[in-house]
DNA sequence: CTTGACCTTCCCATCATGGTAAGCTTTATA
DNA sequence: TATAAAGCTTACCATGATGGGAAGGTCAAG
């Protein structure tokens, strides 16, 4: 399979494979005569692997380690949730601040009367002296 | 001022006035004669105005709009809500969707048994063929 | 044999921020 | 006063994950 094939089969971008090929997330993989990359079936589950992870919002440092779980057929599925664990907390922190923020700014913007006087709470907490 | 003192005043890293001149976000100020750049009360009042709005999460660029309505005096504060509700909308839905991976990965999480065994719900998840 | 689709590498851009290095200026201390 | 420390300047590089584009080689179909 060339890359353009497996890129469509698997739904990460050419552009993509080729980058996780250089920061060593993926193998090298054969290439043809012409310096074409030839992908296998294996190569292909790898990829599909990295999108869904990458769908799950994992970053590829962290999916670097979760590969390599998933080569381990030994692995203790308690390594697997720690980094599970780990991401979730992470997750909860970025949610709470998002959540603090969106917040304000709804408090800030129901009680901006939103007409054409300049005077706007929005921007008086922005202005604030402090 | 020089731009350290202001930087502290501020809260905002000399580093980043100089990025944020370079960008066009502030204007530039005078420099004494070796060259330092030399910031009045005002110049901080902006920077103080930018780092809040940063810690809002606006972008530069949204900054940048906050900052001519701020100065414009005649400004409707219907342009400043409207700003705002438009960010607000993006921060819910960022907001869904980061909580609909946490919910997921907490699922999973739960599922998972965590102890030496290497089946684990969530290499099974990523793995998954479709 | 030509054309178009596909592949290659290389460079640039994003967004906001930090780091470092080389060199100049100002201030404080011995 | 001489020297050292602290602070300033510009310039370049890096991050993380992705896209865009250019210049050039390859392959398959007409």
């Amino acid at each position: 399979m060339n890359i353009g094939e497996v890129a469509v089969a698997t739904g990460v971008s050419a552009k993509m494979i080729r980058y996780y090929e250089k920061i060593g997330l993926i193998q090298t993989v054969n290439r043809s005569d012409a310096g074409y990359r030839k992908y296998t079936a294996q190569d292909q589950r790898m990829l599909a692997f990295i999108r869904r992870a990458r769908e799950l919002g994992f970053s590829l440092e962290r999916i670097k380690t979760l590969i390599s779980l998933w080569q381990d057929t030994s692995r203790h599925s308690a390594d697997v949730r720690q980094l599970a664990r780990q991401y979730i907390q992470e997750l909860d922190e970025d949610l709470a601040k998002l959540q603090a923020i969106r917040n304000e700014l709804a408090y800030l913007a129901d009680h901006c009367h939103g007409d054409d006087r300049p005077d706007c709470p929005i921007i008086e907490r922005l202005a604030q002296q402090n």
